[in-house]
DNA sequence: CTCCAGGTTCCGG
DNA sequence: CCGGAACATGGA
C-alpha cells in the first residue's frame, strides 16, 4: 500500500491468514504482504508482523474491533471439551478469531452461501460489490467496494442478481432485501440483537432463504453470539464421524441438541475450529469400487 | 462426465 | 418429527 505510512497495533494470539481463510468472510484479497478489504464502508489494508498488525492509517480501532482482538482466547480455549479431536482442531487453528461482521452484509452473504463452495461465495460477493456496491477506494491495483446496500439490492430485478451467478439464491436474496427495505433498511436488524436465542433464531428465519444454519452463522459472525453453532455439511460429517461413531439413526435434531450442550458457552468458536480443520484436511476421498472398471488391455 | 458445495423449502409418511 | 426431492452454478 503506497502512500502514507502504515500504523501498528498489538495483536497477540491472532492469526490473520487463518482467520481470513476460515470461511467467515469472503471478500479479502491478498495484496502485497497482507490483505486488502473493506470494513463496512472503509477500505483497509492489513498485514501481520508476528504479534502485531500493520494497518491503514486511522483504521486501528476499526480493525481491532472487526477482528475481535478483545476476545479472551485463552479463556475460550479453556472451555473447549477435552476430547482428542477438539484438541487436534485447536492445535491446528490457534489464533483464529470470530470476526464481528456488519449485520446486513453477513446476512446477505450467508444467504448466497447456500449449497455453494467457499470459492463460489467469494466470487459472488466480489461481483455483487463491484456491480452494485459503492466504490470506496483502492490499494495498489485493487479497487475496493462496499457491500451493496439494502436499498440498492431491493431496487434490482431478479435477473440482475442471476447475472452474478446467484442461481436460485437470487430470488431469496432479493426477497430478503425487500423485506428489510420495507422495515426501513439494514438498521432494522438491530431489533434482533436484544432477543434471546430462540426468538432471535425465529426472527432471522423469517427472512427468505434463511434457515437454521444461516441464522446461526449470522448470530455467530454478526451478532457475536459466540455460543451459536451452525451445522453445515462439514460439521455434520465431523459430528457423525467423531462424536457419534457407529451410532444408528442420528437425526439432525440429535446433532443439534448435542452440539448446544457439549461444546459449551463458546461453542461457536469450537465449531469454527472444527470446520476449518476439517476443510483444511481436505475433502474425504470417495470410496469407489475400482474393481468395476476393467482395464482394456487389448485396445488403444 | 459425475460429484459436490458453510441449505432452504415444500411435501408425504 | 423425519426423510426425500427440487432448486442453479461452477470447480474438482
Amino acid at each position: 500500500m503506497a502512500g502514507s505510512a502504515l500504523q501498528s497495533l498489538p495483536a497477540p494470539d491472532f492469526d490473520l491468514r487463518l482467520t481470513l481463510a476460515s470461511g467467515q468472510v469472503f471478500h479479502w484479497q491478498p495484496a502485497g504482504e497482507g490483505y486488502a478489504g473493506v470494513i463496512g464502508e472503509v477500505p483497509v489494508y492489513v498485514e501481520q508482523r508476528e504479534t502485531s498488525l500493520l494497518v491503514t492509517p486511522g483504521a486501528r480501532e476499526l480493525v481491532s474491533q472487526y477482528f475481535a482482538l478483545d476476545h479472551p482466547l485463552t479463556e475460550v480455549y479453556a472451555t473447549f471439551p477435552a476430547d482428542d479431536h477438539m484438541r487436534t482442531a485447536l492445535a491446528a487453528c490457534r489464533g483464529l478469531r470470530i470476526i464481528r461482521q456488519p449485520l446486513w452484509e453477513c446476512l446477505a452473504t450467508f444467504i448466497t452461501s447456500a449449497l455453494k463452495q467457499v470459492a463460489h461465495i467469494a466470487q459472488i460477493s466480489h461481483l455483487l460489490r463491484r456491480r452494485f456496491g459503492r466504490a470506496v477506494g483502492a490499494t495498489g491495483s485493487i479497487d475496493l467496494f462496499a457491500y451493496p446496500t439494502v436499498e440498492r439490492l431491493a431496487a434490482l430485478a431478479e435477473a440482475d442478481l442471476r447475472a452474478c451467478g446467484l442461481g436460485f439464491r437470487a430470488r431469496t436474496l432479493l426477497a430478503t432485501a425487500r423485506q428489510l427495505n420495507s422495515l426501513g433498511g439494514a438498521g432494522a436488524l438491530e431489533a434482533i440483537r436484544p432477543l434471546e436465542r430462540g426468538a432471535a433464531l425465529e426472527a432471522l428465519c423469517a427472512f427468505a432463504g434463511v434457515g437454521t444454519k444461516v441464522a446461526n452463522c449470522v448470530l455467530l459472525f454478526g451478532y457475536e453470539r459466540l455460543d451459536a453453532f451452525p451445522i453445515d455439511v462439514w460439521i455434520e460429517r465431523v459430528l457423525r464421524e467423531r462424536y457419534f461413531q457407529g451410532k444408528r439413526k442420528v437425526t439432525a435434531r440429535r446433532l443439534e441438541t448435542f452440539s448446544q450442550t457439549y461444546f459449551g458457552v463458546y461453542g461457536g468458536y469450537a465449531q469454527q475450529y472444527l470446520f476449518h480443520h476439517a476443510r483444511a484436511a481436505g475433502r474425504p476421498r470417495r470410496v469407489r469400487p475400482t474393481a468395476s472398471r476393467k482395464p482394456k488391455a487389448d485396445q488403444g
